[in-house]
DNA sequence: GCCAACGTTGGC
DNA sequence: GCCAACGTTGGC
């Protein structure tokens, strides 16, 4: 199977690219609906490049690159009774809902606002520019990927503005942790 | 906060 | 199976 892309969102409030880039992995869970579902439990794979789009965001937009680390698996939350993605009808016999795992790749210097996904060269097809598009992740074609990519990288942002500090002593070791919902539900 | 566009639910 | 009501998503 040839490497896949797709775009996945997640509200910054509950799980931003900050956040990501400490974690290095996280898990993108709380999907409840049925056509993003069968794409996590069917087509999502290892080695798949993600766009991570930060929606109800301002701007929204792609903030950065991420890589699928493993494959459609059960979404456990969803039998547990405390979690906010709770489903009685999920559960570890019979799994309604499927999450994946993400690695952190990449961050924009700043972010791809979807007005300039709109109206780049090459990405008037992006599911994501249609107006009313819910769907949580949506595949996305390897030129497109490319494209936002590029977008992405010419960017400038306050990283680049201001100058770094050169890294002192040894670097922060953090383990790629335990989870974080990728969106929350109020 | 507004509100349009969705998806789901449930009465019939 | 229809479809109105309702809840959610998500840009702005």
């Amino acid at each position: 199977m040839p490497k896949r892309y797709w775009l996945m969102k997640v509200e910054p409030e509950s799980y931003s690219i900050d956040d990501f880039e400490r974690d290095g992995q996280t898990c993108w869970e709380g999907v409840r609906n049925y056509q993003a579902r069968n794409t996590l439990r069917d087509d999502v794979r290892p080695g798949d490049g993600v766009l991570f789009y930060q929606s109800n965001a301002a701007p929204a937009g792609v903030a950065g690159v991420a890589e699928v680390s493993k494959g459609g698996y059960p979404d456990h939350f969803s039998w547990d009774s405390k979690h906010d993605y709770f489903d009685p009808k999920s559960s570890p016999d019979n799994p309604t809902w499927y999450m994946v795992d993400i690695r952190f790749v990449e961050r924009f210097p700043a972010v791809v606002s979807l007005a300039e996904l709109k109206s780049a060269p090459g990405l008037e097809d992006m599911m994501v520019t249609k107006r009313g598009m819910r769907l949580s992740i949506q595949p996305v074609k390897p030129e497109e990927f490319a494209i936002v990519r590029k977008l992405g990288r010419a960017k400038t942002g306050p990283a680049e503005v201001a100058k770094r500090k050169p890294a002192v002593g040894k670097a922060k070791q953090r383990k790629p942790g335990a989870k974080k919902p990728a969106r929350k539900r109020k």
